[in-house]
DNA sequence: GCCGCAACGTA
DNA sequence: CGTACGTTGCGGCA
């Protein structure tokens, strides 16, 4: 019998699809008038009429589980044990599923003491043996062992359940590597953290394949495990039974007894009016229309394969072919001017721009409109090019990728320019802020499906009259732009231009600025410090009679453990961990020279290794100029590269030395910060509308005085330097997701007492809890978390069935939109500080940003209109609850410009 | 030479 | 068992 001829038996794990669509659905969409959810059964029924059209089965079954236990939680009761609690709103959904699966004349299986996917591994091995072909859907890895010449797994992606990945044996060899009954050896080896099956440690996919190869199995490489070198060789030996134990665990049960023969499978007709009523309670109204149109081609027998598949091989196939970027022309004077004019009005929105740049300065530029592209060359001082001059230096709009390097050329080589409403890159960002796509060949590939021939960046050396990249460059940006933005919700649009763009210039501008640096300085602290490093070093030698590396925690814990007998410190993927709190920890009870010696000796180290790597920063004008992140960070926050200026040491000491070095440029008499205080809690004052909050920061008192008051019940006169310390701590963690375990190792208190001064703060506090709580809870509701101006940032994890990611991805998202909102804030504050100071006519200029901070170079005579400018705009940058307290400091230098 | 990890600096 | 980053050196692997 030929495939064509087989029945197909369709089998549809219930429980794990319907989960997928719970996800992926926005719940909000998809609730009745009278508040019954049904995103989980709209996704779910919308993928199986997918099927049914698609894949035209003559038998279905969808299986579920009855309950989270089963034969092998009895075997290991950890077994998927940190999944947490299913939603009630997911659970209440799964009935209704049923009925309307039944309604439907689809039958649905479960079995006491299995899992839904035992039930596939039965019907797949009875379909198999009857002559069918079989389909198999799950979101469960696990069900790659099943696939083979008869069986094939459609499995869902991560973007939801509309779209299957279709896994025969082929597919699965090609993205795993093996055959697909190795699979489970593979998973045993690996461990699977969403059925809590820990696997062999420092083994993932790639060590295991490779095995595999080697051994066949894995039995196989079981009995030849002392012939594996290496860790991972003694790893295997040591842990072997972590993959014996996932190993029987994941081996899914053929031979379950189920009350159904494949007979009673069959498909029937779809009944219409047994379906109707329940799809009306449910308001699936196009649903149901779909199901009316199956339901009447099925009537008509119509029994050809679709040419339309529901399932996705990996990129479609009958694409029509990748439009190709028009030959660019190349213009000057008059025909430029022409060619401009007509441009600009044919593309309201904005042309296409990608410069080309070389050491720095422009040398050329592509412009795009829909349909022509115009490559030409620039210098300096030539009148050919005023036309492209005027249009850089003029609104007119413009888009770009990539602008912030471009925007410093422009800036180099003396050109004006105007007019950046989107910036593909940033766009792309605030549609996707984690994983966002870091170059324009991303972004063509993931919004437009298309790829960009020769990937080579626009900065390449063109010839003269060669055709270079940037007409391409820019025609692809042009593309990019209304597909990326169509992408942004409304509020991300306003960010983007309102904030975002902005921003861009005044970044490149800081960062051709740079900042001032003493190497001098530098180079004395670096030897001293170098000096008291060996010393160190050696006193701690001298204390263990032997010397070692101290900066290789695998040394060190010989030392502390093996030969000084201390005490197992808490445990890291590779042995024991040597940070400074546990050593401190160790320091107390198990006192010995040598820990000081050592902690002493990684400060001294750390500060010099900071130093160095600043010294070595100063560029030939005696200045350091960082690069600033604008897409790095998913809250929103910049981040600061090559070298980081944002983690320059302040706590010690020696680490305000090195801000010593930090100092005005010869044109300049000083340097001024200026910084938010406590933005943060602010933003949850606003954010949470906590009365008590509220009050403290107008009363203009000392935040934590007033919080402590509160909390022990006692005057703010009476507050005592503990009682501060602690109510400190606890307001500054609650962004953060602190626990009570954490609040109590941090103050070293013990759990009780931390518990205590929690449920104290929040009771006084309690909006701040409830306002934390409910973020937490919205943005399982709907996938994202938003700051006071819109910005989003997505977060699968949230309801992750692992406890670890789920309760990272919640401490993450209560945190966002406070971190979010102030970065917000002061991208706000910098852009209108920039253009005041501009408008002014103002020589002092902002060189550095450290998220709460910013830092002004002074011009001669203007050191207060500056502090007044900087005070107003940074103040006023958000009108919140709250006032905004601006702290402003001025010196020589960096630490004495701090307050 | 690349990569993951531990450690540590800042807000 | 506290969020967000970037940088460094070590050690294992190729």
């Amino acid at each position: 019998m030929s495939d064509a001829e087989k029945p197909t038996l369709l089998v549809v794990d219930g429980h794990s699809l319907a989960f997928r669509a719970f996800y992926a659905l926005p719940v909000d969409s998809f609730t009745t008038r009278d508040g019954q959810h049904t995103n989980a059964i709209h996704g779910f029924l919308s993928m199986l009429l997918l099927l049914l059209q698609n894949e035209k089965p003559t038998h279905i079954a969808v299986a579920f589980d009855i309950s989270r236990f089963s034969f092998r939680t009895r075997e290991y009761p950890e077994y998927k044990g940190t999944r947490g609690e299913t939603p009630v709103e997911f659970k209440g959904q799964v009935p209704l599923l049923q009925d309307a699966l039944k309604a439907m004349g689809v039958r649905t299986l479960e079995k006491e003491d299995y899992e839904a996917d035992d039930i596939l591994a039965t019907l797949a091995a009875r379909g198999r043996a009857e002559g069918y072909r079989v389909l198999l859907v799950s979101g469960d890895r696990d069900t790659i062992q099943l696939v083979n010449d008869d069986v094939t797994l459609l499995y869902p992606n991560t973007q939801g359940v509309s779209q299957l990945k279709r896994y025969d044996t082929a597919a699965v060899m090609e993205r795993y590597g093996i055959r697909p009954e190795q699979y489970p050896d593979v998973a045993a080896l690996v461990g699977e953290s969403s059925d809590n099956l820990i696997g062999i440690t420092k083994v993932g996919e790639k060590t295991a394949v490779k095995w595999l190869g080697l051994y066949g199995d894995l039995d196989g490489i079981l009995e030849h495990a002392d012939e594996i070198k290496g860790v991972v060789g003694q790893n295997l030996r040591d842990e072997k039974e972590n993959a014996i134990r996932n190993r029987r665990l994941n081996r899914l049960v053929d031979d379950v007894e189920l009350d159904v023969s494949l007979d009673e499978l069959a498909a029937k007709p779809i009944d219409i009016e047994a379906v109707q009523p329940l799809f009306e309670r449910l308001e699936f109204r196009t649903l149901f229309e779909r199901m009316k149109k199956i339901a009447a081609g099925e009537a008509n027998g119509s029994a050809s394969p679709s040419s339309t598949p529901a399932v996705a091989a990996a990129p479609a196939e009958d694409a029509s072919p990748a439009p190709v970027a028009p030959a660019s022309r190349r213009l000057l004077d008059e025909e430029l001017a022409a060619w401009l004019e007509r441009a600009v009005a044919a593309e309201p929105a904005g042309l296409g721009l990608s410069l080309e740049v070389l050491d720095g300065r422009v040398i050329g530029a592509g412009i795009a409109t829909a349909d022509e592209t115009v490559h030409l060359s620039w210098q300096s001082g030539r009148s050919d090019y005023a036309p492209f001059e005027a249009w850089l230096a003029s609104d007119a709009p413009k888009i770009m990728t990539d602008a912030k390097p471009q925007l410093k050329a422009l800036m180099r080589s003396g050109l004006a320019f105007d007019g950046l409403v989107v910036d593909t890159l940033v766009a792309g960002w605030l549609v996707r802020p984690i994983l966002a796509e870091k170059t324009l060949a991303d972004l063509v590939e993931r919004y437009l499906g298309e790829n960009v021939p020769q990937a080579d960046p626009a900065q390449l050396v063109p010839e003269e009259g060669a055709d270079a990249g940037a007409p391409e460059y820019a025609w692809y940006t042009l593309r990019l732009a209304p597909v990326v933005l169509r992408a942004l919700p409304e509020t991300s649009r306003q960010l983007l231009a309102d904030i975002e763009m902005p921003l861009v210039r005044v970044l490149a501008a800081m960062e051709l600025r740079g900042v001032s640096v003493d190497h001098t300085e530098l180079a004395a602290l670096s030897a001293e410090l170098g000096a008291r490093a060996a010393g160190l070093a050696e006193a701690a030698f001298a204390e263990i009679g032997r010397e070692v590396n101290l900066g290789s925690p695998k040394q060190l814990q010989e030392v502390l453990f093996d030969q000084l007998g201390m005490p197992k410190t808490r445990a890291t993927k590779t042995g024991y961990t040597t940070d400074a709190s546990a050593l401190a920890d160790l320091q107390e009870s198990n006192p010995h020279p040598f820990l000081g010696y050592l902690l002493e000796h990684r400060d001294a180290t750390k500060l010099r290794q900071i130093v160095e790597s600043l010294d070595k920063s100063i560029a030939d004008d005696g200045r350091i100029h960082t690069s600033y992140g604008q897409i790095g960070a998913a809250t929103g926050r910049m981040s600061s590269n090559d070298p980081n200026l944002q983690n320059i040491p302040i706590r010690t000491e020696d680490g305000r030395r090195i801000r010593k070095a930090f100092r005005h440029g010869t044109e300049y008499t000083e340097l001024l910060t200026a910084d938010y205080s406590q933005i943060e809690m602010r933003i949850m004052a606003h954010l949470s509308g906590d009365p008590g909050l509220i009050e403290a920061f107008n009363a203009g008192e000392d935040l934590h005085r007033f919080v402590g008051a509160r909390v022990f019940s006692v005057d703010p006169g009476d507050v005592t330097p503990v009682m501060r310390t602690k109510v400190k701590a606890m307001s500054y963690g609650l962004a953060y997701g602190l626990s009570a375990f954490g609040l109590s190792k941090q103050l070293r208190i013990d759990r009780a007492e931390a518990t205590q001064l929690m449920k104290e703060y929040f009771e006084r506090f309690g909006a701040v809890r409830d306002y934390l709580r409910s973020v937490v809870e919205q943005a399982k509701i709907d996938g994202y978390t938003e700051t006071i101006f819109g910005r989003r940032r997505p977060f699968p994890d949230l309801n992750s069935p692992n406890r670890v990611h789920r309760e990272n991805a919640e401490r993450a998202a209560l945190n966002s939109p406070i971190q979010g909102s102030a970065a917000d804030i002061i991208k706000i504050a910098m852009s209108r500080v920039e253009v005041d100071l501009a408008e002014r006519g103002l020589g002092s200029r902002m060189l550095l940003t450290v998220h709460d901070e910013l830092i002004f170079e002074v011009a001669e005579g203007e050191s207060e209109v500056l502090e007044e400018v900087v005070r107003d705009r940074m103040a006023h940058a958000a009108e919140l609850l709250v006032p905004l307290d601006v702290q402003i400091g001025r010196g020589a230098n960096w630490e004495d410009a701090a307050h």
